[in-house]
DNA sequence: AACTAGTTCAACCGCCACAAA
DNA sequence: ATTTGTGGCGGTTGAACTAGT
């Protein structure tokens, strides 16, 4: 059994050594029994008071990650994965500070989905996950459909609850960045319509997937995000029916690039396992496309 | 049924910032 | 001003699980 140097000289370890590895049962309930009646906080403290042969920070990650009442469970909602994605265009690998904005869910949590879904897709297409290139396949394919199959839900849900309509699910976003706008707040409601896309830092990459041939319907300088809805304005003419009938008009034409048919086999929006959602001929044909239109 | 490869996610590691001594 | 203790964060690991053969 070991220990980090770090860790192991701000303790005395008199008569146990330091437990690792996965909790147990045990350890579980006597963590929450002592939060319960002494509160979180002090981790090295409560570790060393508690009973527990676990350091503070193991005691901490345990309870934040997965011991806390509020902790949410389960696969991330596609509403949840559309502000992942969007939030990690702004901030980058700031998992923290986008768990802040999905409650429930923790920076552990989000920084998984990322590395097991998100960059996984650009292994497969043998992309930099941190290039502008894979943030533009992002924008223009991954969160058009995930809003789009939001939408879907949300209007067969719409369909099914017509006689007793439940309240909106409101993520709302108050964005208190010093990168954000001053009076930037965002709202995903679930259950209203998915309107329109804007832009954000990153949008000023000049590979980004704006061309001559994006539909006058949709905004010149950003095709989608979720943030600062009510004030683009853009939003006022860009409306439900425009993205309905041709939602990935604003990728000039790109759209016939990939078919449901081959979403549904991959399954990429799916909220579940994410798979390839092209082949690598069709992925190089968007990209042939793409900078040809630059 | 057994094996292998791929995936997921809980937990650990190392670094850093900050406060108190 | 410096040292020490502590907590927070992002990166990484590896056991457990799943799917494919």
């Amino acid at each position: 059994m070991s220990t980090t140097s770090k860790e192991s000289s701000s303790y005395e370890y008199e008569d146990f050594e330091l437990r690792r590895g996965p909790w147990t049962l045990e350890e579980d309930s006597l963590l929450i029994h002592y939060i319960a009646s002494h509160g979180e906080g002090r981790w090295d403290m409560l570790a060393k008071c508690s009973g527990l042969k676990r350091t503070g920070k193991s005691c901490r990650l345990r309870w934040l990650n997965y011991l806390k009442p509020d902790v949410r469970r389960g696969n991330l909602t596609l509403e949840e994965q559309v502000m992942i994605l969007e939030l990690h265009s702004k901030w980058g690998n700031r998992w923290s500070r986008i768990a802040q904005h999905l409650p429930g869910r923790t920076d552990n949590e989000i920084k998984n989905y990322w590395r097991t879904r998100v960059q996984k897709q650009a292994r497969q297409l043998n992309i930099d996950a941190n290039s502008a290139k894979f943030r533009d396949v992002i924008r223009c394919f991954w969160m058009p459909r995930l809003l789009q199959k939001i939408e879907e839900n949300s209007r067969s849900s719409t369909i099914e609850n017509i006689q007793n309509p439940p309240a909106p699910l409101v993520l709302n976003q108050l964005v208190t960045s010093s990168q954000a706008p001053p009076t930037t707040q965002s709202s995903l409601i679930v259950g209203e319509p998915i309107r329109c896309f804007n832009h954000n830092e990153y949008d000023s990459s000049p590979d980004n997937c704006n061309s001559p041939s994006v539909s006058p319907s949709l905004p010149e300088t950003s095709p989608y995000g979720i943030d600062n809805l009510a004030y683009n304005p853009y939003l006022q003419s860009c409306d439900m029916d425009g993205f309905n009938l041709d939602p990935m008009s604003a990728m000039g034409g790109f759209e016939n690039l990939i078919s449901d048919r081959q979403l549904a086999e991959n399954n990429w929006t799916g909220g579940e396992v994410a798979d390839s959602l092209w082949n690598m001929d069709e992925f190089w044909q968007f990209t042939k496309l793409h900078e040809s239109s630059m």
